[in-house]
Formats: structure tokens, sequence, C-alpha cells
DNA sequence: TAGAATTTCTAAAACCTTTTACTAAAAGGA
DNA sequence: TCCTTTTAGTAAAAGGTTTTAGAAATTCTA
């Protein structure tokens, strides 16, 4: 077992003074004489003492911990390569203000669970409503909290231009002349009220598709929809399946970069040239997609740029703004080798 | 500010009973009967009440918490796609035992300090050695530690054969005639003891690299190791970097496969064909290797399974088992379209 | 029915800080 | 010199839970 911790009373019993002199050396130096604090700091460095962290964060009422609250368990979570990039813009504000960030994932299952129990002092809510279910409690309880990629009313949100990247990468297949187009999806939190089927950020981007099919005159297919988990290994087996199912599609609209590379490795399996035979658009623009061979053609949002603008609002949350904010930053198609490139007109 | 929150006392009183039996109606209901545990209960949900898990972590002198101790900070850390990999191994032991996983950095530059204010159970040490004057205060704390790609003796460490895959890297380059070979490397925290220069994983490597060369007969040319930043960029800066200092390798040995990745970009800039030109490989293999475009030889390592195996130690660890274990994992060179098969002989 | 055993519940201590309100001593002002 | 102000330090409360030891009430045993 560990060796007892050194506490406070022993610092202050060794240096002779009580232990409030010491928490002042520690945290309020200029309340007590130079000399005495640092004789007590010396005293506290050969004991090895430093103050209790969880003590400290019992009285002080904050952790210095943002969570990162997901739908997915940890290594689900970590599978999906959008998440390294957030957590990357997430962690430029956390470097900058001392603070830590703790991916919060269902615990046995429950994700409300989960955030009455993880240390935090506020949430990062990834791709659920403010209105659902989970979060709802934790308006409730007063925690400060941002939704990102999900609809929020009375706390800050930021998103993307979902909807708008997903009609300009559709229309683009669509103009090419491509009828079937075979659309990955991603598996998603059973939505808290049941007005419209999908919702949230796959929600936004079928709405997307959606609109370009009837702007082409086109009926959209929702038996061409097939569901995958968030990852590569996801969308090659989804497309596999799709395909020994008796899918021929020509083209494929992936709601993620990483359902759409791991595409293009089951088409390279199955011998498909893309694009010649398959043309591939992704979504997201993850470092990765301008790597693969070929390279994927994607809808790109600014990943790291999202965390760094959730994270900061967040802060200001913490720090006890109380007026929300709403933030939508741009997408936009880019076309690499996985498609060939508009018809000329 | 945060509501303030419902506390035992609250539901104890108005479910009538005292903060004990709240407690046990939670923690320990066959304490007491049955219906008192479910009218407790019953209030406390009206309430909005559950248990607050700082108090908690005090008194049970535990966060639920796993710690994984790098000595970067936390943006840097995520652009490093070997993190992801790694955290999905960590997480997956999280996930079973309803732990959470918390990357711990430099807090204001200084490791030791995050880890006195961390609240975290244990710690996956990554990269460092147990001896690092950052570690050292750790054991004397009695917590808890798992040492990954670094050496210890007193507890747990994982570890792959470095020395072994590096070694088998550069001998297959050199066999192919390459003598102007550009080695990558990362920055390393400094030595705590100056016993050599290199040390950890990137001693472990670059030893590797070295014994390769003296087993051709070749001197290890010490300025043709240019240092870059893990990640794709860091990769890509420094061997442009290098190229304008007017290095002419005609293969590459990186440490990681970020970086290797990172020198592929440059040298599609640059003009260059590889292998044609340029024969590259990386170390780790990570997932995005045998997407990029040519795919990425390499020394393969099991990150995952050496995150798995790290948190499965440091969770026996937490659980009081006291005897050290030294894994070791083998590596091996996965040749893919970065350099030419090996010559026949 | 007396005594023992069990069930149900509670009081109080423990976990370790920080902070408020206060005292005592020293310094400053007139 | 006397009164006021400042400095240096302290006692005690607060933060919210879990757990130990024990009390009271009930059930069981003979």
């Amino acid at each position: 077992m560990a060796v007892k911790r050194v506490t406070i009373n022993q610092v202050a019993e060794k240096a002779g003074v009580s232990p409030t002199a010491v928490s002042f050396a520690f945290n309020n130096p200029e309340q007590i004489s130079q000399e005495t604090a640092e004789r007590i700091l010396s005293v506290a460095r050969e004991l090895g003492y430093s103050p209790n962290p969880i003590a400290r964060a019992m009285i002080l009422q904050r952790t210095g911990v943002i969570g990162v609250l997901v739908p997915f368990n940890i290594s689900t979570t970590f599978a999906n390569p959008f998440i390294s990039s957030f957590m990357q813009g997430v962690g430029s504000v956390c470097d900058q203000r001392s603070l830590s960030a703790l991916v919060v994932s269902p615990y046995e299952g429950s994700l409300e669970e989960a955030t009455r129990r993880a240390l935090v002092d506020g949430y990062i809510v990834l791709g659920l409503d403010e209105k659902h279910g989970e979060i709802e409690p934790l308006r409730q309880r007063g925690i400060p909290i941002v939704v990102v990629d999900g609809d929020a009313e009375t706390v800050s949100e930021v998103n993307v231009d979902d909807e708008g990247g997903a009609y300009d990468a559709a229309c683009h297949l669509l103009a090419r002349g491509h009828r079937d187009i075979l659309i990955v999806t991603f598996q998603q939190p059973a939505p808290s009220h049941l007005d419209h089927v999908y919702y949230g950020v796959g929600g936004r981007r079928l709405a997307g598709y959606k609109r370009a099919f009837a702007d082409h005159g086109l009926e959209f297919r929702f038996n061409w929809i097939v569901q995958s988990l968030t990852s590569i290994e996801g969308g090659t087996a989804a497309f596999s399946q799709a395909w020994e199912d008796g899918f021929r599609p020509t083209a494929i609209l992936a709601l993620s970069d990483a359902m759409a590379i791991g595409v293009l490795s089951a088409a390279k399996h199955l011998g498909l040239d893309v694009p010649r035979d398959l043309e591939v658009i992704g979504f997201d623009d993850i470092p990765m997609a301008v790597l693969t061979c070929p390279s994927l053609s994607t809808v790109h949002q600014p990943i790291v740029e999202k965390g760094r603008l959730a994270a900061e609002l967040l802060v200001n949350s913490l720090a006890g703004d109380r007026k929300p904010e709403r933030v939508s930053l741009p997408t936009r198609l880019v076309l690499r080798d996985s498609t060939y490139p508009s018809v000329e007109r």
C-alpha cells in the first residue's frame, strides 16, 4: 500500500507553526514573514510534502480538469482519429491555463452516472444535444457545459456547417452523374425525443445529402444508408458487408473520414479502383486524409479550432461568464484524388 | 455560479434518517432494510442528489483515474498519433474496470509539480526512466507507477525490443548499399544522469542503428542525426531543414512513424521519388503507416497491446500487488512501399 | 419468558485542506 | 508616552462523504 502521505500538520509541527501558516507558505506567502515562509517550505521539501490535491479540490470546489463528454467508451473514442485533433485544440487551451482534460465515457453504460462520478469542473459535450437525457441533469446541477456538434439553447455551443458541407459533397457526386451512392453513417446515440429519426451532426449531414438529392430531382433512398463504427476498421467492415449484401455503388458519401478511409481500404481489397470504379468523399478532413492513397476528397471542418474554441468558451463559463455564445464555423469541400474534379460546364 | 449542490444531509433530513443511512443506501444497501433503502433512494432521486465525487475521493483515498504521464504538453502529446493507439490500449482496460484515463502533462513546465496536483491514483509513465528526477518523488510517495518505454527496477515496466527493431531497419538499408542515411530523432527530455547522451527509447533505437553500422564496418556519423518534433509537421520541417542545410541522404531512418510520414510529405514537395530517390523506414507502425502514399516501411511495435498491458499492470499494482513485472514485447520490420525489398542473395 | 443473537440504524471520527475572524506583538504617529 | 495602524501568526469552521463502534429494537432459542 501507498506510504502514508505527509500532511500539513506534520509539516506545521516540525516547523513549529500552525497548519494555517503552512497553507499560507504555499498559497499566500505575503501573509507571513519571508523568513518563516522559507523555513516552512524547506521543511516541506525535506518531508516531501505537498498539499493533497483531493483535499484541495474539496475545499476550493474545483479540480482544474475539463471533461470531454463522449457517448462512447474510451477505447472506441480514441480509435476515432477525430478525437486526437479535437483534443489537440482542447489541449492548447488547457496548456495555456494550466488545466487538464479528461475524456469522460459512460460509466458502466450510463453517461449520466459518469457525469456524477467524474472529477471535473465542467464539460465539453461532444455530439449530444443540451436536451439529451444525459445532459439535462448537468444543467440542473449548474455545472458549466459547452455543447459541440449538438443543439444548445441555454449554454454555449460550437458547431460547423455540417448541412452545407454535406450538401456540397453530395452535389459534387450527383453533378457527375452518380445515382448509386451509398451513404455510410455512424451509429448514433438514441435520440431522447423522437421528433426526427436523425439528429445532431449525423442528422445535419444526412439532411445536407438529402437536400442535394432533392435539388437534383432524385429520391433519397434510406435503404442505401449503412451504419458503421466510427473508425477505419468500421468503415472497412461496413463497406465489405454492403458489397456482400449486393450493393454496387459507384460513389460513397461517408459521414466521417475514418469510415471513408476504411472504405478506401476495403475497395482496394475488392480490386476496385478509386476513383475510377468508385468515387469517395469523406467528412472532417483529418490530417490522415491528405496522406491516404489515393488522397481523400472530403469536407473540411476546422477540428482543432473547434476544440480550442469549445475549451475557451468553457473556461469563460467556468470563470463565471453566464452569457451563452453560439459559434458556427464554416466547412468546405476539398477535392483530392478519391474523386474526379467537377465536370466542366 | 454553480447551484449549491445537494448534500447527503439534506437527503438524510428529508428522508428522516441519518446521513449514515443515506450513505449505506448508496454503497452498502444490505446494512439497512430494503424499505428504508428504497425510500432514501427515491428522496435522493427527487432531490437530484448523488454523492460528491471529490468528498468521496477524499475519504476513499482513490479517484478512479489512471494518469498517463508524458513529458510534453497536452496539445503536443495529442499531435503524436502514437498516443491515440496507446490510449486505446489503456482505455480498453479502463473501460473494463470502470476507470478513467487522464493525460498528465507538465504543470507550468514542471512534470513533478504536475504529479503533485493531478487527481489520479497511479501513473503510467511514458518515455521516462524510473530514476528520472521527476519520477523519483512518486516512488517516495509510494504512488503506484508502471514505466513504459523506460528503465525501471522497483516497479513494473513494459518495453518493446527497440534496439533489435532499429537494428533490423538499419541493416536493411545498409545491406541495400545505402551509406548516406539521415537519422531523424525526436527531442528527448534531458537525461537526469548523464552516463550516456542518449537513453530511453530514443537511446535504444539509436543504439540499434549504431550496432548495424558497426556490423557493416561503417562509422556512425552523429552529425547525420537531426532532431524533430514528434509529429508529422515536425518530420516535414526537420527534413526540409536538413535538405536546406545541404544534406543529400539516399535513405532515412526515422525514430517514429509520425516523423517518417512528415519526411514522406517533405520529399514529395521537393520532387523526390520515394523509394527511388529516397528510401524511408519509420518506427512504430501506427495505423496510418499502411495508408500513406507510398505506404510506409516501418518497425512494427504492438502499441495498443503495450497500452493495455501497462494499464493492466498498473491496475494490479493499484490493487496492492507489490511484485514488479518486466514485460518486453517483440518488434518486427515491416517492408512496404517506401523501401525496396531486400536484395536477393 | 429470559437471555442470546440478529437486524436496523446512528453518533462521531476521519480524510486534509483553505479561509475567516481574531489575537498579540511590533511599528508608526503626534 | 499613548493611541493607532500594520504585521505575523493562530484557532476553528467548513467542505461532504465513509466507516467504525455501538445502541436500540426485534427476532430467535431453549
